[in-house]
DNA sequence: CGCACTTGCTAATCCGATTTAACGGAGGTC
DNA sequence: GACCTCCGTTAAATCGGATTAGCAAGTGCG
């Protein structure tokens, strides 16, 4: 049994004023003239009565409703999505505006269902965010609004992109084996491949394995092969079982996950090769097994907070929104998975 | 530049109608008499013009958003969380409602604004959930209004709660040992404790252990012992790696999460033991890593998507929602770690 | 002193729906 | 024919704010 709310009626009636100088007064607006005497009246009146603006009269008036729809594929699934959610949650705070988050799974027809949705509330404005980065079409009801694309890509849709550098996060792992004196005998596990696999290999994919070939290249070291797969434990057990039965002798592995990673540790310890004094582990993602693995995993961190962050940030900056790449650098997580390559027998 | 949206009042005035008419005849109310003729020539232009309500001028007159809110501490954080919020997402799609996401951090002025937040933006109900089930004292803000408790408790809070039904969850985990022959040599890891640590224990601890206890006791089976210690992998792996060095030798392992489980995993392949020919492995949680271990992880699963789905359909139900409680199951997934015991030595 | 201009505030609308009260015409009754 | 009752429909009020137009009192200036 909520008493009624407080209104701005009612704010206006107990400060002895019109309604129009409680608003006034209430939104500290500055080019209609309010005395202070009577503005001190309002806010006073307002603070006793515990008043507080009725956000969704407010909305009906100004179409803005401070609020932002998020709209993602599968996000909510993925590991990560938590802090990318939580990232977004934050920097919404931060400005008092809520977000209204839904999920799609992909289906086209429950995603216009749920934008209409969305704009039936009159959002301000959506971020529209994919699972893994890879290229997509928005819905046409997007066009024309205030738009932010989180973790995807769309050509020719108006709108900035917010994704991992994952250019720079291959030449991370590139120069953290570099650095610790591996110039050969280096495998990339996972290649240009991901779940989902699209058929021109995946975004991540293929901008990592372009920045790590880059660095070795110019340090004159080199990558000894490239071992396509799908991006899970199975998988990379399996590949890197067969690698080793194939008779190669790997000295340093880039693993395209973490879970590629753990697989490799298995078949690594089953072939009674220990990391990192035989093979040390370079990998990307920094789930959470990265630390609890023995050794503990070196890896590349998909910066999700930060990329949730920086979406809402953009969104409810004052810029306009034009077409743009925003590239989130991808933090090394220096751990016990890399190591100075013993002297070769 | 979306053009500007079609009103009800578009769409009377296409139907050649007065806009009460509209109303009437767009809401299917059937105590006010609309001929079949007028209704068909409002739907006809409604549709026509692609008409969708302005849901924030709806709610502003029926007080009714269409529109839920979730209030979490640091649920979005967690692994699982995804899964929770999924199953709300889906249960709420389906009856035409939004959610509002937001998290509190577990700071009570945060929440305190972000409830007020939520209740400015009139959201017809509020799901108040936690990171592990625990007691919780819901804000004063919610107090008298339609909220339902998730994975929490908060007694003399008149809300039901939805939480896992953790005894069985102990009972399924027993029984699932007995079945496969085992009815000593039983440690249990992790016990009561978890993180956050509570001074009295951990409400899944308690309940786990009671109902774990109760199914060996009936069975004339035993418990050897239960260590007891955090929920997470370092100390799993200590203190099933103490256990063994203090000469003890169990033939099952019932753990308190997966990620101890990983542990105890770690620890029993350094000891030369194998899972499951010398030691079996019942689980909680079902966390993806379950499925990656090998041998893969038979575990008994947090249902957070059903708690999420749950929660909506209870909070979006006709009926009021007094002080309950509703236990939801906790599936086993069998898989690879339990097997019956070799013979005594 | 009279006119223009500023200052401080308020009455009246509007936003887009829902809902209440009432109205005109057809049909029935006595 | 006067009076009533249904029926189908609509004008008008309402929700809680924001905004526009305008009004009265005070000030400046010639």
């Amino acid at each position: 049994m909520p008493g009624n709310r407080v209104t701005m009626a009612d704010v206006a009636r107990r400060a002895g004023v019109s309604p129009t100088t409680a608003s006034f007064a209430l939104s500290g607006r500055t080019d209609m003239r309010i005395s202070d005497a009577a503005r001190d009246k309002v806010l006073a009146a307002a603070a006793d009565l515990g008043y507080r603006p009725n956000v969704t009269a407010r909305s009906l008036r100004t179409k803005s409703s401070q609020t932002i729809g998020f709209v993602s594929d599968t996000i909510t699934t993925t590991p990560f999505a938590g802090e990318v959610i939580r990232g977004a949650l934050d920097a919404a705070r931060e400005k008092d505006h809520l977000l209204f988050i839904t999920e799609t799974g992909g289906d086209r027809a429950v995603e216009s269902g749920l934008v209409n949705g969305l704009l039936d509330r009159q959002v301000d404005a959506v971020i529209y965010a994919a699972m893994y980065t890879h290229y997509v079409t928005p819905p046409p009801e997007l066009h024309g609004r205030r738009v932010v694309l989180l973790n995807c890509l769309a050509p020719g849709f108006d709108a900035p992109s917010v994704i991992p550098d994952e250019i720079e996060a291959g030449r991370t792992a590139g120069r953290t084996l570099l650095a610790a004196g591996h110039a050969g005998g280096i495998w990339a596990i996972g290649g240009h491949q991901a779940i989902p696999a699209s058929p021109d290999g995946n975004f991540a994919g293929l901008e990592r394995m372009r920045g790590l070939q880059e660095v070795l290249r110019d340090a004159g070291g080199r990558l000894d092969g490239v071992v396509e797969c799908d991006w899970n434990a199975e998988d990379g057990y399996r590949e890197v079982s067969r690698l080793l039965a194939e008779g190669h002798r790997p000295r340093a592995l880039v693993c395209s996950t973490d879970r590629v990673s753990f697989g490799a540790y298995q078949a690594l310890a089953e072939a009674g090769l220990s990391v990192p004094q035989d093979v040390s582990i370079v990998s990307f993602d920094d789930q959470d097994i990265a630390g609890w693995l023995k050794p503990t995993l070196t890896t590349v961190a998909l910066p999700h907070l930060e990329l949730g962050r920086r979406a809402v940030e953009l969104i409810l900056g004052d810029s306009p929104l034009g077409a743009s790449t925003h590239r989130v650098l991808m933090p090394l997580r220096e751990r016990a998975s890399v190591e100075r390559p013993r002297p070769t027998d």
